[in-house]
DNA sequence: ATTGAGACCTGTCGGC
DNA sequence: TGCCGACAGGTCTCAA
């Protein structure tokens, strides 16, 4: 889409995680696409007038991408193809999402900066800001547990249920364990932030590898979705146990996480 | 202010 | 085979 206009903007289903604002497609029809870059779980798009188009996937949103499509539609949209862009370039982009829990919206500057989720957001996991200094900060004087203090996208940002519980698991750390005791008082880091900060950055380094590489699918996670299976630390003997935190579940070792 | 729990939505899966 | 309830995820809202 970089570098493309937008040809015509179709809405097929009004009612996504949030309303589309007004005007919506008169607002983004004739817009040059200046960038898209990604900050946590969200997609956003810089337009040429300024304006910034932000996309969220939800849980079962996806893209399609049609680049033969001589910009015209052509396939009758399918079920749950909610928003169609027709573009200058001839590709066709369509947002689909069964579940709905994605959204489209389309910002003014003003309403970017003052974004309640997007402004106060923590720093990127794999960026140099995010290190056990930051995370250890963060985490002080936090009464809640380390499973819900990285599920907060304020502490860190872009961590989703399964890769909290795969770092927590890498770490060695309890997912029931408070978040405060990984730093001291004042807030410096604790030997068990530096291997929660690395931990983070390992789980979400390989994942992403995994992506690119269709050929190492299998038994990607080491603790998520694995109840009463064996815990794969050397040694250890023990099973994955699952219990919810805060309204989810959360897989993990007892016996090698502390 | 901080924290926890429920709501939103629909496809999938296990049990009957 | 078919039905039904439970469950999954990310984020927002509400209440304690």
């Amino acid at each position: 889409m970089t570098g493309a206009r937008f040809k015509r903007v179709r809405l097929r289903r009004p009612d996504l995680r949030i309303p589309f604002p007004r005007r919506f497609a008169a607002r983004l029809t004739g817009e040059t696409v200046v960038s898209v870059t990604r900050r946590a779980k969200y997609l956003v798009a810089e337009l040429s007038s300024g304006e910034t188009l932000l996309m969220h996937l939800g849980m079962s949103g996806w893209f399609r991408v049609d680049r033969s499509a001589g910009g015209r539609a052509t396939a009758p949209p399918g079920l749950h193809d909610h928003v169609v862009f027709e573009m200058s370039t001839g590709a066709v982009v369509t947002f689909n999402d069964p579940r709905r829990f994605g959204f489209i919206d389309l910002l003014t500057p003003r309403q970017l900066t003052a974004h309640p989720a997007l402004s106060t957001l923590g720093p990127e996991p794999l960026s140099k800001e995010f290190d056990a200094s930051s995370l250890a900060m963060a985490c002080r004087g936090k009464k809640t547990s380390l499973k819900a203090a990285l599920l907060d996208q304020r502490v860190v940002a872009g961590l989703g249920n399964i890769y909290v519980s795969e770092a927590l698991y890498r770490a060695g750390l309890s997912p029931l364990r408070p978040a405060s005791t990984i730093a001291t008082s004042s807030g410096k880091p604790r030997q068990a932030a530096h291997r929660l900060a690395t931990a983070i950055k390992d789980v979400l380094i390989e994942a992403i590898e995994r992506e690119r590489n269709p050929s190492y699918r299998a038994g990607r996670f080491r603790v998520y979705d694995r109840e009463n299976e064996p815990c794969r630390t050397r040694g250890c003997g023990g099973r994955i146990r699952r219990r919810t935190q805060g309204a989810r579940s959360t897989f993990y070792c007892p016996s090698c996480q502390r």
